[in-house]
DNA sequence: CGACCGATCGTCT
DNA sequence: GACGATCGGTCGA
């Protein structure tokens, strides 16, 4: 039960990094309050040559900026005026890799979880999507920056779960259609026949 | 089931 | 002034 280290964000893999967060938790302490739950589903941005990614071509804006910073930052973002999707920055700074977190399945907090969510019963759509992910854990606009290394309110466990690589699925990214051939790229990734990961269309051909 | 639609607002052009 | 790295509800089959 450690805390990732800033080598293991800083590395310059950013796909090899997203399939090595499946199975890490994620916490957040939020007014004295945890809530955790393990990864099982990332997909990897791939910074200034992907269409994909907010600092494609080296876009470097107000929002933006926070992804220049080096790995283990977090980037939070406001998505379609409603959701707050969390992801992690990787690599050294100034290369702009980032990883969004798309599902958890729940460990600790559930209570609270349910609580923000305004729902009564842990089914598999309390964290199964990236905006969803942000609510339950309580993670908003204001965190991005957050250095996971040292925070005191966000970061990343190791809890000695192992992922065989034959269990973890890839497919293409969600929702990135306007990215043309980088819509293409096999950049989702996930736990196969895992209950929590998110249901959008082109999803794992697995329940 | 699947398709569609409205919510809602910061960011960038 | 247009547009999202989404979600949950509704409607029809």
């Amino acid at each position: 039960m450690s805390r990732l280290p800033e080598s293991f964000y800083t590395r310059d893999d950013v796909v090899k990094i997203s399939k090595e967060l499946l199975g890490k938790r994620l916490v957040t302490k939020i007014n004295g309050t945890v809530t955790a739950g393990m990864i099982v589903e990332t997909e990897a941005y791939a910074g200034e040559t992907d269409r994909a990614s907010h600092a494609y071509g080296g876009r470097r804006t107000n929002r933006t900026t926070v992804m220049y910073k080096k790995g283990g930052s977090a980037y939070v973002y406001l998505c379609y005026g409603i959701h707050d999707l969390f992801n992690i920055v990787s690599n050294e700074a100034e290369i702009p890799h980032a990883i969004l977190i798309r599902a958890l399945a729940p460990v600790l907090g559930i209570e609270k979880m349910l609580e923000r969510c305004h729902k009564k019963k842990p089914d598999h759509t309390l964290t199964s999507g990236p905006g969803k992910v942000s609510r339950a854990l309580g993670i908003t606009t204001k965190h991005s920056g957050e250095d996971l290394v040292t925070s005191q309110l966000i970061w990343v466990e190791d809890t000695g779960v192992k992922i065989n690589p034959r269990n973890i699925g890839e497919a293409t990214r969600v929702g990135v259609a306007y990215a043309k051939e980088d819509a293409l790229r096999p950049y989702r990734f996930f736990l196969k026949d895992n209950p929590w990961v998110s249901r959008g269309k082109g999803l794992p051909p697995s329940s």
